[in-house]
DNA sequence: GTTGTTACCTGTACGC
DNA sequence: TGCGTACAGGTAACAA
């Protein structure tokens, strides 16, 4: 599932092979991915030239000499550069120079064509690894929500996910059921910290391949060999050996452990 | 405006 | 082997 760390190993890996090229044909087949009409899609798209990718929060934007082509994966969406097509691909860019594939099976993933970039995009947080602890501690102050709610929700800072809030907390020894706003300095400075630390650290390790995630490259990351926490319910604590648990917490699986977590 | 809940969707794991 | 069921989760829409 493609987080930050992943989205932007997409971008690094998408960025030199297509930034440049021009779009010579596009077909949609997956209606429900794409948001807008297939052909009128397609029609703005040809002829446009790729001038840049870039990422916000997990939303890859490809910005056109002429507009933006705005692509979020969802759960299992991939972006693959000269991909096979399946049965699972939605949108097929033919380029002056090789192509550009989406699929995505549980099709929760969206693709948008718009002059600029949509409004969803530009409602989002600061990014996290470049919001102060300042500003990061401020927009918990307003929450009156579990510190891990809230670090999902996308307008507070953008990007993080499941796997990552989860591992930012247990580095932090926060616990997730945590209210944000009652979160004092000291801790909120250590969920800053953790939240920076391990999504450097997933970035360098070119992401989490949990269920069918790669990269544009079809290159699996390796970030899950160094989960603490994330799907390791019943395993012992790396800490202290007290049992990973799983609990919901706004609807989400959350693992944690409840001896080093307070 | 904020918070919580639900639907969307399919592959996988599990029990029988 | 085959079937039914539960589960995974990011976002948007909706209700409170």
């Amino acid at each position: 599932m493609p987080e930050l760390p992943e989205v932007e190993t997409v971008v690094r890996t998408l960025r030199p092979k297509i930034t440049g090229r021009r779009i010579l044909s596009a077909e949609f087949t997956g209606l429900r991915v794409l948001i807008g009409d297939a052909r009128e899609t397609a029609e703005a798209l040809v002829g446009r030239k790729i001038t840049g990718v870039t990422r916000h929060g997990k939303f890859i934007a490809i910005a056109l000499d002429q507009g933006f082509l705005v692509v979020h994966l969802g759960m299992t969406g991939r972006l693959l550069v000269d991909g096979e097509l399946t049965k699972w691909t939605h949108a097929v860019l033919t380029l002056d120079q090789g192509s550009l594939v989406y699929e995505d099976p549980r099709q929760f993933g969206r693709i948008e064509y718009g002059v600029s970039l949509p409004a969803r995009v530009a409602a989002l947080g600061p990014e996290p690894l470049e919001v102060s602890e300042g500003e990061f501690g401020r927009r918990l102050k307003l929450r009156r929500s579990p510190v891990k709610a809230v670090l999902l929700n996308q307008s507070v800072v953008r990007g993080v996910g499941n796997i990552y809030a989860d591992e930012a907390l247990f580095r932090a020894g926060v616990n997730p059921k945590r209210m944000a706003a009652s979160l004092g300095a000291e801790r909120v400075g250590r969920v800053y910290r953790a939240m920076q630390e391990v999504l450097r650290e997933a970035i360098e390790a070119r992401g989490s391949s949990i269920s069918n995630y790669v990269d544009a490259e079809g290159c699996q990351g390796s970030f899950q060999t160094a989960h603490r926490v994330y799907q390791r319910t019943g395993e012992p604590c790396v800490n202290c050996g007290a049992e990973i648990k799983r609990i919901l917490v706004g609807q989400r699986g959350t693992h944690y452990c409840g001896r080093c977590q307070r």
